[in-house]
RNA sequence: GGACGGGUAGCUCAGUGGUAGAGCAUUCGACUUUUAAUCGAAUGGUCGAGGGUUCGAUCCCCUCCCCGUCUACCA
């Protein structure tokens, strides 16, 4: 199969130096390489601990192992075949009972089972804990449109599929012991291997030492912990697990993983795991170590703190798109991330989106969106930035999205929420930042006897006006309800001070007359009755 | 100890082998019969230090200094 690309963009590719290209290029030479490399289909995985939930890292990982995947196809021209395999590794035993979840004395139970065999706690939809978690991790990729296929480590081990591998594990076992063990503590050392065996008595995933193997049988031999009896078992079809480092590396093996990326935390391992896979007889996967975010102070994130940003934050006032742009910038390098570079990264992705369509090849391929659309970033150009919309929003006091649009045209005049319809979920999020952060600190105060007064004037004001008026005439309006109630030219901003703490909660607030235009006579009308008799105190 | 990242305007950060950029902050101006917002402009930098390559280095190479993160038990 080839894909439908611009000869232009085609030709800029090979030299473009956006890093997914970077990548590319070096998984290419990878597959040129190795000696199946031309026929092979290529395989892109991510892995994932089940234990855990998806979070902003999950994210990212997956974003930015597709934008490799899109600029090797570009590359290939869409002649490789290519997979991306996110990996959940659900035969991991639960070693410990996390404390966010429920059914905590039932879990207890089930320490160091493998965690598709351990119960549900939160109900009884799925079948295991596992289950439980995949699912999540399939809903969350699957909401943001990625295209992966999904495999389970329980399924892999039982069905057969790392048979061939584990056997030659155990073949290479003095040759992995020997790239482990010097790694290790005189503690672990004793007690490591590489395989653990699941026990047929208990179920429980045991870290034993194994006393003897036989490559013929293929099998290893291992002490009961608890009876103390030697058990000899299979190293197929389930009846062990290995152990991280080198269930990473068969994983790889089998799998015929050729690209992987990983987290600066795991360096050492990536290291580790790849001897292993030679040990096996593979070859590693093509790597690419991503620098870990930092918190506004540029402390580390941990989460017992709660410092940094979750995925849910972001996505709660901004897009995928642009949280898929943060993810795309440098990331090599440790970045802070913390809720003011939301609105700095929706613009940002704005500009990139304006800028896209007057590029030639070569800039289009450097420029971001390209990467985050797959090649086919979306037309855009935006009459105002999120920025000032934010802004906007909370000048103008607005609560609901006809106002703040009547704003907006005042900016950009002919805009509706049908031609711009890029705008029209900024909008959206621009209401939920005024919801969040701009309401909870209106402070509303009751009026005095002369702002009664000046406010019942401008309210049989409001209702003799025209429905027509214009913002000018209704300023008027205002200006003529403050002088006649004993305001002088003097004392005027007290008057309008007055109408922004006792109606909006706010000492200052937009220019009142082109407020009452936007916002409706009748609503502000509405307001004032509100404000004089106290409903908005709360 | 090992690995990686960073050091550019007051702050937060972009950036490129060819006279240094943005946002915010500051100052001034415009608009408005109150503010805010908005718009325009200005101010502001030995690009961590030293050496090398080059016609030319903030960028590439080497050395050093400072800051930060990860890692050595588990996945």
């Amino acid at each position: 199969m080839s894909i439908d690309i611009d000869p232009d963009l085609l030709a800029a590719a090979s030299t473009a130096k956006a890093w997914p290209f970077e990548e590319a290029r070096r998984l290419i030479k990878r597959l040129e390489r190795n000696k199946d490399g031309q026929e092979k289909t290529v395989i892109f995985e991510t892995g994932y601990g089940p234990s855990g939930l998806p979070h902003i890292g999950t994210f990212g990982e997956v974003a930015r192992t597709s934008m490799v995947r899109h600029a090797f196809n570009v590359l290939t021209e869409g002649r490789r075949k290519t997979r991306l395999i996110c990996f959940s590794d659900d035969m991991d035993g639960l070693r410990k009972v996390p404390s966010n979840v429920p059914n905590q004395e039932m879990l207890k139970e089930y320490l160091d089972k493998p965690l598709s065999r351990v119960p549900d706690p939160f109900s009884s939809e799925h079948p295991s804990f596992a289950a439980h978690n995949n699912a999540r991790l399939r809903a969350f990729l699957d909401s943001f449109g990625f295209d992966y296929e999904f495999y389970s480590a329980t399924e892999c081990y039982t069905s057969g599929m790392m048979d061939a591998t584990l056997l030659r594990m155990l073949a290479a076992y003095d040759d992995v012991m020997n790239i482990i063990l010097p790694t290790l503590g005189a503690e672990r050392r004793a007690t490591y291997s590489p395989f653990l065996p699941v026990c047929p008595r208990t179920g429980k995933v045991l870290q034993v030492p194994m006393i003897a193997r036989n490559v013929e049988a293929g099998t290893v031999t291992y002490v009961d912990p608890e009876t103390g009896e030697n058990v000899e078992t299979k190293v197929t079809g389930g009846a062990v697990k290995c152990q991280w480092k080198a269930d990473w590396a068969m994983r790889w093996v089998a799998l015929g993983v050729d690209y992987e990326m990983a987290g600066k935390d795991l360096i050492d391992s990536v290291t580790l795991s790849s001897k292993i896979a030679r040990a096996l007889g593979g070859t590693p996967p093509e790597g690419f170590n991503y620098e870990l975010f930092l918190d506004e102070k540029g402390e580390k994130i941990s989460k017992s703190k709660g410092n940094g940003l979750t995925i849910d934050e972001w996505l709660t006032y901004a897009s995928p798109a642009s949280l898929a742009l943060f993810m795309f910038q440098k990331p090599k390098t440790a970045k802070r991330l913390y809720f003011d570079i939301i609105p700095k990264t929706v613009d940002e992705y704005l500009q990139f989106l304006a800028s896209y369509e007057g590029q030639d090849a070569k800039q289009k391929l450097e420029n971001p969106v390209w990467h985050l659309h797959d090649g086919h970033p979306p037309a855009a150009e935006l009459p105002i930035s999120f920025a000032l919309l934010l802004n906007l929003v909370s000048a103008s006091n607005a609560e609901d999205k006809q106002v703040l649009w009547g704003f907006i045209r005042r900016r950009a005049p002919g805009a509706t929420a049908e031609n711009h319809p890029l705008l029209d979920e900024l909008a959206d999020y621009a209401l939920t930042y005024y919801r969040d952060f701009v309401a909870p600190t209106k402070q509303f105060r009751a009026a005095n006897e002369q702002e009664r007064q000046a406010l019942s004037a401008l309210d049989a004001a409001l209702a003799a006006a025209p429905a027509d008026a214009s913002g000018a005439d209704l300023q008027n309006l205002v200006y003529e309800a403050g002088k006649s109630n004993g305001y002088t030219k003097e004392t005027l901003r007290e008057w309008f001070k007055a109408i922004y703490e006792v109606l909006l909660g706010s000492s200052q607030g937009p220019r009142f007359g082109s407020f009452v235009e936007l916002y409706g006579i009748d609503n502000t009308r509405t307001l004032i009755a509100k404000g004089l008799n106290g409903e908005l105190i709360k």
